[in-house]
DNA sequence: CAAAAAACTTGAACGGGTTCATTTTTAAAG
DNA sequence: CTTTAAAAATGAACCCGTTCAAGTTTTTTG
């Protein structure tokens, strides 16, 4: 039995993160409580605190979470982008704007970034920082495949214009 | 006797400022109690909350204030410039900066601008984006004045430039 | 398999922000 | 100067995020 514990453990963190994802949406960051989140992962309060160090780092997890999913569905569009430029980056955009506001609220986007700007030093608050990057990255690269089909000017900064995009 | 009440409540009002900032400075923003700051104020913790909507509102206008404050003293120097250009323009930065931080901590700042980025449409917040404003305004005006007296380029969009800088 | 150690879970207790029924103070009316 | 009404102050009670001592489950050791 590889890992009881190991496999108990990995359950329960998804049953958290499904808990706060459906809690934080349906009734926002504060009337969401964290013994309300406990029990619908079936846990207790104090194993909560076992996997989270707070409510703020169990927000920016769950949007974390959605944001890497959002990069898999952007990666899968990014395979073969349609032809024309315009479709194709917004498009991605819009797969961006539509695959999270199905997951996140906005009030969840602002609190996150505001917790993220008053503790820029945690590990969750960098990991939410290099997530935004990636996806930055991601519209640098679809420019740059466009590049490549001649579909844009060979000339121009594919990544910098992906950030300015983006 | 205009208005007894209106001068105790004045009074009130600007002795749980005081407070404030002495107490968020001290301790910073989470380690200062309500309890304390009422404390300090001479003040029930519930007057305080006849006087401030939360925490985040009181922060919010300690802020204010000392923005007003950095406002004049940025008004004074504005009066007559020195003749120098990055003298002026340093010069004017430099006293945003020593003042600011003479009466506010950096957490301060952090925490403000978090609470203002979460509650958007709060009164106090929307304050808080105009005085950022009116900051940014006064940069621009001393480019202007800069310009009247040929010291600087009389094509430079002043406006713009100012933004740039602050 | 039993015993000991390690890892993890649990919920009651704590702390601090916020609310609210009550009391006190000031202003207005007679 | 009383009486009445309005406004404001008060602090105990409430709510909720967080902690921690005690109990339980899994793993390791002999």
């Amino acid at each position: 039995m590889a890992g009881l514990r190991a496999r108990q453990k990995a359950d329960r963190n998804r049953r958290i993160l499904e808990a706060a994802g459906a809690l934080f949406r349906q009734s926002g960051y504060d009337a969401a409580r964290i013994e309300d989140i406990a029990d619908r992962a079936q846990v207790s309060v104090g194993t909560f605190y076992n996997y989270y160090k707070n409510k703020g780092d169990l927000l920016l997890a769950t949007v974390a979470m959605e944001v890497e999913e959002v990069l898999d569905a952007g990666r899968s569009r990014l395979a073969n982008p349609p032809g024309d430029v315009a479709e194709a980056l917004t498009g991605l955009i819009r797969v961006y704007y539509d695959h999270s506001l199905n997951y996140l609220t906005k009030e969840m986007w602002r609190t996150a970034m505001s917790i993220s700007i008053q503790h820029p030093e945690t590990p969750f608050s960098r990991h939410y920082t290099e997530l935004d990057a990636r996806l930055s990255a991601q519209v640098s690269a679809m420019l740059r495949t466009l590049q490549l089909r001649g579909a844009v000017r060979a000339d121009m900064d594919a990544a910098g214009m992906g950030e300015i995009v983006f």
